[in-house]
DNA sequence: AAACAATCGTTGACTTTTTCAATGATCCGT
DNA sequence: ACGGATCATTGAAAAAGTCAACGATTGTTT
């Protein structure tokens, strides 16, 4: 992700044109957030994709791998080693499928959601400091937006 | 940047809760439009970072590579197999800097002026599709959310 | 019900990207 | 003028991403 600077003042280019580029604004405020995430999530082991795939295991939802790589973009071997990690570290279990043997379910264990919870407290913090400029309205306002644009 | 599937519909998994994490809403747009736009810039022989340093070349803000870095969240070194690349295909020139003779100035030629040009039409058509769900008001919000986010 | 194509998770190879330390040239403060 | 810092660059190492193939299972077609 680049270099760790979590950028504190504007910087001259920021007046170029392609500081209205989504794409890039994405990016850079992405870039930013992943460096503190990471670093928070570090303390319990975890990094923003296995701290992803934990919460949807801790979620109820039952997903299968496949949803997984669906829903956070990722190729379905990355959710192999991601899932792997877990698993090996008593967090997570693979379930077979129950309509579709083919498939395997992702369930968390009484660990995982105790490292999750405590992870999750740490996550918010992180995004309250990232979107600290923004008023709490803005806040959920960017939420709302990003999630819209996503799936309408 | 993970399989490319342009999401078309709502997963079920959006409904956990870090489907209202920033972080997790932030990379799943900016991948989704990345395949986008560099599929749309592939026709010029550039991607997304490529054409992130033309247009700052472009801009007539001189920018050093220093700056391109930090800018663009990248390690110097990135920038500068960017700008060998954009160099040798006679995109852009390296001037040396005018207070400080370590530094070098990316100034665009006029073809890397041309190229960009036509690519910049074809970013904000992905930029339009990407956001397709949005309102033109809604639109302006979230570039400007992100901009005070980033910078205040 | 038998054959067929498609999907799921997994593996391994391969490429690309990222990260990092070292270097020469240059700048700045003392 | 000296010493420490910064700039662009190189090259090596680590991490992440891409992709094709496979066995097992599913759904579909005949």
């Amino acid at each position: 992700m680049g270099p760790q600077s979590t950028d504190v003042e504007k910087p001259r280019l920021a007046a170029a044109k392609i500081g209205n580029d989504v794409g890039l604004l994405l990016a850079k405020l992405h870039a930013t957030g992943s460096v503190l995430n990471n670093r928070a999530l570090s303390d319990y082991g975890l990094r923003e994709r296995s701290f992803s795939v934990l919460t949807l295991a801790c979620s109820g939802l039952e997903p299968t791998q496949r949803e997984l790589a669906d829903f956070l973009s990722l190729d379905p071997s990355q959710v192999v080693s991601l899932v792997d990690d877990l698993e090996h570290r008593g967090l997570v279990e693979r379930a077979q499928g129950k309509q579709d043997r083919r498939a395997k379910i992702i369930v968390s264990t009484a660990e995982g959601r105790r490292i999750h919870a405590k992870a999750r407290i740490a996550l918010d913090a992180c995004e309250e400091t990232q979107l600290a400029r923004l008023t709490e309205g803005e806040n959920a306002e960017l939420r709302a937006l990003l999630k819209k644009a996503l799936w309408g």
